[in-house]
DNA sequence: AGATATGCTTTACACCATGTCAAGTAAAAA
DNA sequence: TTTTTACTTGACATGGTGTAAAGCATATCT
């Protein structure tokens, strides 16, 4: 099975975020990502059955490739549940800017694809879970601020760290990526710790 | 010009009301609304350019219908500048439910149809003038918290009080309209508010 | 009554992107 | 040399938006 690694295939996904990239996931037709890795429409059909596969095996390309396991496992190190909080703050500030274009892209399409809301809808669940680890530590630490369970605590940071809100704070509201890190764990530390 | 108010193009706008509402603002076609209002397809074209611009139509029709201006001007009244904070999240509370399917077919289409684009930013332009003021009471009775400036404060508490919060945190995580409200005025108070 | 304007219907079609199908080609592998 | 693999080419179905043109009642004006 070189088909699963094929250059052509690899060819495609590489040419894919580049242009989800450029184009912020907007308006990129199947021809465009054809033209561009030199090959005929119908041929990145013979490596995914549709749009919306391929932009879900280009984001876990991308995944693979910017080494994500790693790097949240940075942020599982801080043993303070403070700590915990802040570092998981910074790593979705840090990651959602890489992977923005290709994630735009499976938003846009998402209301019209059912296979592109289960894999979004995945993907959210992991981040969720994280967002759960780091509030049942808070919890756990008894620093957690008493108007809060641990699904609606849950609920509300899961919320705020979301695309979307980054998207308008940083697009549309002008804020650096740093200026969204800092002010986000400023929030979140407010919203969920006691005092 | 009775056509500004002919009864067909009142009924067209009634009709799309309701499908907006029944269907969440999804897959709603022309064809739907014009069966649904009892003539043809085409005729719907008669009394609005584009699929868009009905929608953009039937958000003034709702807004009137609403006596939006009256609820506003209820926020309007509290004299202490908390209190207006907590006013004014709950005047969005209590309108983006009933705006919703209209609002999330504009949603929709905003990334394909700039005149959809710009009528929504002109729309949050208004919201966004609602946190502005608020943030300015705080601002001005000495109680906004000294890390914001007028700015970022209006930032994310617009950017908080988004549609796509209220729909994540409604229909995805099961918050009730009360909760939504109650949670989001004490989120809004902690994150702004000295102390 | 007769002309005309209004408001809608019906049918047809252009457009545009996705996705499918079938036949052909060129080079590598057997 | 045959067969397989990977791709090309061109045609076409689909589905929804929006346009165009001709027809047909029902009111309105003179």
């Amino acid at each position: 099975m070189s088909s699963k690694n094929s250059n052509t295939r690899i060819k495609i996904l590489e040419v894919t975020l580049q242009v989800l990239e450029e184009h912020r996931g907007h308006g990129v037709r199947m021809a465009d990502i054809a033209k561009r890795a030199g090959i005929s429409r119908q041929a990145v059909y013979l490596h995914f059955a549709s749009r919306t596969e391929l932009f879900i095996a280009t984001t876990k390309f991308l995944d693979e490739r910017l080494d994500l396991e790693r790097r949240l496992a940075l942020s599982r190190e801080a043993s303070l549940s403070s700590d915990r909080l802040a570092l998981y703050v910074e790593f979705w500030g840090n990651y959602i800017p890489e992977v923005y274009g290709v994630a735009k892209a499976l938003l846009l399409v998402l209301d019209t694809d059912d296979a592109a809301a289960a894999a979004w809808k995945d993907r959210m669940a992991a981040m969720r879970d994280g967002c759960r680890v780091a509030v049942g530590l808070l919890y756990s630490d008894g620093v957690l601020a008493p108007e809060w369970t641990l699904d609606s605590a849950t609920d509300i940071l899961w919320t705020m760290l979301s695309v979307p809100n980054w998207e308008n704070l940083t697009i549309e509201c002008g804020w650096s990526n740093q200026q969204y890190i800092d002010r986000m764990k400023v929030i979140a530390e407010k919203t969920l710790l006691k005092n």
